[in-house]
DNA sequence: GCTCAACCTGTCTAACCTGTCTAATATTTA
DNA sequence: TAAATATTAGACAGGTTAGACAGGTTGAGC
């Protein structure tokens, strides 16, 4: 359950959070308060509710971003590419890439909610791109399933810098599978307002 | 989100605020209202596109670019840094990647006025940099600098892709100044409050 | 060049919404 | 746990609104 305080809901629509405050004490805007010293929390989706309603475009990180996009990370354009395959029969969307500039571009401009990222790469630091993923505020709920055939120590780091999961190679399809639809469940359709998902 | 209100969109373009609700009353600029008193909220975008529309001059601080900001792609870091130097004392803000994973990222999150790009780095296509940046609607006006020591026929490809300018090492401190200069000419801060520049 | 109508823009008003500032303190981060 | 950051309520200053009216601009017709 994803909640906002009034100054991100303020961020969000380009006011000051005094104004967000006034707008929950008139019941425009609903929200629930913290015991201690009173703060607002939003819900998301009463927020979006909010902005609708009163006819104020909703910005880009809380659109209903596709929930079962996933982003490929990996050198080998082959192995990509058999990710790619084995996830889309599951159901999910997913997007490949094979450089490190692409890598970056995609992460911003998909968000994804999965990253299926290698480590050992030439040209691509694995690490720092868990990194930066870890520390990007837009990203804070990407998960990030680490594939890699790097050893022991490397996996364990990748661990320490936030990988959600590591899949050490090789191993099977169904174990990919099996983590990522526990990482990133697909919704089942109902309510869901996109239409390819609820197709599977 | 960025937003400007009703006055703030006035200065900007040298009229009262009174005219700019009547052009948002008849349709002509697009804005949302707040719910309170029904203030009026212009998108900066719908504002500039608006400005664009009627052939009004884009006051500076709404230029979708940074202005003076050069994103320095090289994977030899002595190199980058030394583009830097001589850029920062210019007057220039430099940012330097030597990656691609953070060239993506740092294109697509400071939307630089300029790139200065080498061509051959391993892990780093220069080529395809320039592709993407010559297709992305956002980075629509930014300046390519490419200075690399690859052989003509790569430099004659790299303008056929867009680049603004081609600068073969190696060169002189003072040539890059001066390219820099003539493509990205620095803004002059005579701190004119903003809106007033217009008004004359 | 002049007149006139049509229309756009600026000014003024009162009401009231929104932004700014403060000190205190809760929440989050390291 | 300590430090850094964020949030709160209240008071006040400033901005924004709609409506009405006046002044200015534009273009057509003579």
């Amino acid at each position: 359950m994803k909640t906002l305080t009034t100054g991100e809901a303020a961020a969000l629509c380009g006011v000051n959070f005094r104004t967000v405050i006034r707008w929950v004490e008139k019941g425009l805007l609903k929200a629930h308060r913290l015991p201690g010293r009173g703060d607002h929390r939003i819900l998301v989706e009463d927020f979006v509710e909010f902005l609708e309603c009163s006819d104020i475009p909703i910005p880009m990180n809380l659109q209903p971003l596709n929930p079962a996009l996933i982003l490929v990370i990996d050198d080998q354009i082959e192995v990509a590419r058999s990710y790619e395959r084995v996830l889309r029969r599951t159901g999910y969307t997913v997007e490949v890439v094979t450089d490190g500039f692409h890598a970056g571009i995609k992460l911003l401009s998909l968000k994804p909610n999965l990253i299926i990222l290698d480590l050992k790469m030439p040209g691509v630091d694995g690490f720092a791109v868990l990194k930066f993923v870890r520390q990007e505020k837009s990203l804070k709920s990407t998960k990030v399933l680490v594939a890699s055939g790097a050893d022991e120590s490397s996996l364990k780091h990748a661990i320490e810098l936030g990988a959600n999961v590591v899949l050490p190679k090789p191993f099977a399809n169904a174990e990919l599978v099996q983590e990522v639809t526990r990482l990133s469940p697909i919704p089942n359709d109902t309510g869901v307002p996109r239409g390819l998902q609820s197709r599977v």
